[in-house]
DNA sequence: TCGGGATCTTAACGCTGTAAAGGTCATCAA
DNA sequence: TTGATGACCTTTACAGCGTTAAGATCCCGA
């Protein structure tokens, strides 16, 4: 609080005529960085036609881009710190998760995506990306001759391109359960 | 650190002859917390025969259950708060990357999984299960009637066994590239 | 019997977030 | 014009944190 009232050139008692407490402050900047996020993800969607599995892939794409030009906000926003687990519902923009779960919709009216629940698939895909995220976030990958996955892509946004075909078999084929 | 020294019976400064820092104290825990992982993983893989799906599958479940048994370990284990990001190979266990990649390299010569880069699947899989497991412990998600996802499990294990059928035909589709 | 290391203590330091008390100044009713 | 009110800021202080410093106790080998 000190650090944050020099900035702002007042003392840090200051601070708290503006918001309750620290964790208050910091709930503030979260929810402009979950609007900052919602933007990332709306203006991709913006980007390719309702309907079109492009339109999903972008979202997928903006996910990671707002998590690697973000990161600060990011590790914030999904921090697994703290004591209660957050409310979908509660976020601005309800997370994205909406827009993705629509942009799916779309895609199944169309024909582009198998006839799953929607709810399903919205989850399935985010898991991907948010795996690949806080993975790439937690976790350094040397690259070189004698390292764990030489073959793999640096960056996130390239290694999530790579999953492109495994992702796809699974959105696109049919409806068969294939488990067990 | 003076909780912990309670704990042990003994002050607080007294724990700084077992550790230079509560830094050195949690990576000890954190340690310990990987070796205990990489034996959810191994007594996972030993129940199926190599080569197998099963095998590769009971690996990511192995790995939700250690998520969802062992919450604090998990979210100090892959904490997005550290400085410096965590380089896999330096983990006890290698992380169980190296038990997952077996598993799959496995499966590819048996004919069960797509003859694609194992590295590549790897860590396909681990982003689909890391990011299952990291949403669920960083969200909540409202079940009901008037709700963000209604038709969706509510146990992460449950919800990943939901996925199996679009993850399987990712990775047993043929190699043709299906993105753009 | 003595010295030294292991193990512990208490006291204290500098750092936090935050409460308490009070100061200054613009605004507005009497 | 005056006095009150509320917005906004200050300094001071407190309890908590991780950590250091200094010293006490005890065990063990020479």
């Amino acid at each position: 609080m000190r650090v944050v009232g020099d900035r702002v050139g007042v003392s840090a008692p200051a601070l708290y005529h503006y918001f309750d407490s620290k964790d208050a402050l910091v709930r503030r900047v979260v929810e402009m960085a979950f609007r900052r996020f919602g933007e990332y993800l709306s203006r991709a969607a913006d980007e390719h036609p309702c309907g079109s599995l492009e339109r999903v892939w972008a979202l997928g794409r903006a996910y990671i881009r707002f998590a690697m030009e973000n990161q600060a906000s990011f590790r914030v926003l999904f921090s697994l710190q703290r004591d209660v687990p957050r409310a979908v519902e509660d976020l601005p923009e309800g997370g994205g998760y909406a827009l993705l779960r629509q942009a799916i919709v779309d895609a199944i009216e169309a024909g582009r995506m198998r006839r799953a629940s929607p709810d399903l698939l919205a989850m399935y895909l985010w898991c991907v990306a948010h795996g690949l995220v806080t993975i790439s976030l937690a976790c350094r990958f040397e690259h070189g001759e004698d390292c764990a996955a030489p073959e793999l892509p640096e960056s996130p946004e390239e290694l999530f391109h790579a999953f492109a075909p495994i992702v796809n078999s699974g959105l696109r084929a049919g409806e068969e359960a294939t488990h067990d």
